[in-house]
DNA sequence: CTCATGTCGATACACTGTATTTCTGCAATA
DNA sequence: TATTGCAGAAATACAGTGTATCGACATGAG
């Protein structure tokens, strides 16, 4: 008998708690998108019944605000800004890098109130960086406004994206892209502006896009605080 | 024997198609909110069985995308407008109050892509009106800059008014409005920047609000747009 | 009149979030 | 030590979901 014939302890099974409870949901989502997240899941994930979650959580909706509050962990950045310009525009790039690595983020972005403490420390980091540059309301709304167009941003990168990926795999082109529905309704002319911008437009992706358009309300911003 | 004892005929309930489908089911949503549409409920109130549906719509998701599409016929403007700037504000404020008529419009507006017939509509009618200001990329920029601030402020502002509905009833003071637990929060001092903005600002109605970052950013498109 | 076709309804399935009830093992008391 | 009480976990239950499948039925053709 050595102690390869030693059958394991029964490995009990770590306490369960919040922290692991967002982590395996969080997991499930990172893998199958957000509905691939259903409290039975989880819970199997965690070899627990699925009610043992409600001692924990007392919503499937706290969850996703839980899993919100974690990637928000992921944005907060790592050292001082140098300037609210850079502040600001860390801010709105970390978090689009974190929707790319957590797509379902975007689905939940400004869907609610983000009050957790990861959140609120991103907010803080934000404000703490403008703080002083003009009175308060000026610089609350500067963080909100960028704020407002990253989400927007987000969300529509990562549904065209997805679109992307649902009709042939990447046929980068606009039009052939999203089927024949879209080429058939810029053929009947009723929509002349568009289908010149489709064909005449050079396709940027998505990066630069995004960053184009988070400078121009840089500059709009830069020209407010002073 | 007058009219009104003769028996109605049986009101052979009108053909089925898209149109009726949608309406049903947008009435649900803006009495109940998105997750009060389900397709037993959208056939329910058309005196059909849910199968029936299926032969008119082929997935839930696709019901949601019409309805986005139904919007936003709401959302075209009515006449043309007088320059590009008015263009694109038109577009924004009208988005936002189809979204204040149809709070559940908030939660799919820019989570597809919107190629509806009224979408593209919509898309046309600002394209057009932005036609010639600038190179067709850059145009394209300033739409979809403008498009992307709407849809996160949007977003943000009803879930923001969702919460305070949820938590007393618009006690419009947004630290007591989230409870005690931001209160808590903020009383840690780990958020000095986020508690003096709290505590300083001036709380500006939502309408301002949106309009005054809308103007930013229309300061902003103006200046790379001429 | 019979048969085929295609539409409609009912039924069925796998799954969801969550409430409620049942069980189980440990603590403290008698 | 034996018994009881109780907390915490598990099982079951319920009302609902989106959607596939199958059986009946009505209508048109031969």
């Amino acid at each position: 008998m050595t102690v390869w014939d030693r059958p394991e302890p029964p490995t009990r099974p770590a306490p369960l708690d919040r922290e692991r409870i967002v982590a395996a949901a969080l997991a499930l989502a990172d893998e199958g998108g957000l509905d691939a997240v259903s409290l039975r899941k989880v819970a199997a994930r965690l070899d627990v019944g699925p009610m043992r979650l409600y001692g924990y959580i007392s919503t499937k909706e706290e969850l996703f605000d839980l899993m919100v509050d974690e990637v928000h962990a992921e944005i907060l950045p790592a050292e001082r800004p140098g300037d609210w310009r850079e502040a600001l525009r860390v801010r709105a790039h970390r978090t689009r890098q974190a929707a790319l690595r957590h797509e379902w983020l975007a689905d939940l972005l400004g869907g609610r109130p983000t009050l957790g403490p990861n959140a609120l420390a991103v907010t803080e980091a934000t404000l703490a960086a403008l703080d002083g540059l003009a009175d308060i309301d000026t610089v609350m709304r500067a963080v909100e406004t960028v704020g407002a167009y990253t989400i927007g941003a987000i969300r529509s990168e990562v549904a065209h994206l997805r679109a992307e990926r649902a009709t042939g795999l990447s046929e980068h082109d606009w039009q052939r892209a999203h089927g024949p529905y879209v080429s058939r309704m810029l053929a009947t002319g009723r929509f002349p502006a568009l289908a010149k911008a489709v064909h005449d437009g050079t396709d940027v992706d998505a990066e630069t896009s995004f960053t184009t358009g988070l400078d121009w309300i840089l500059d709009a911003v830069a020209a407010k605080l002073m």
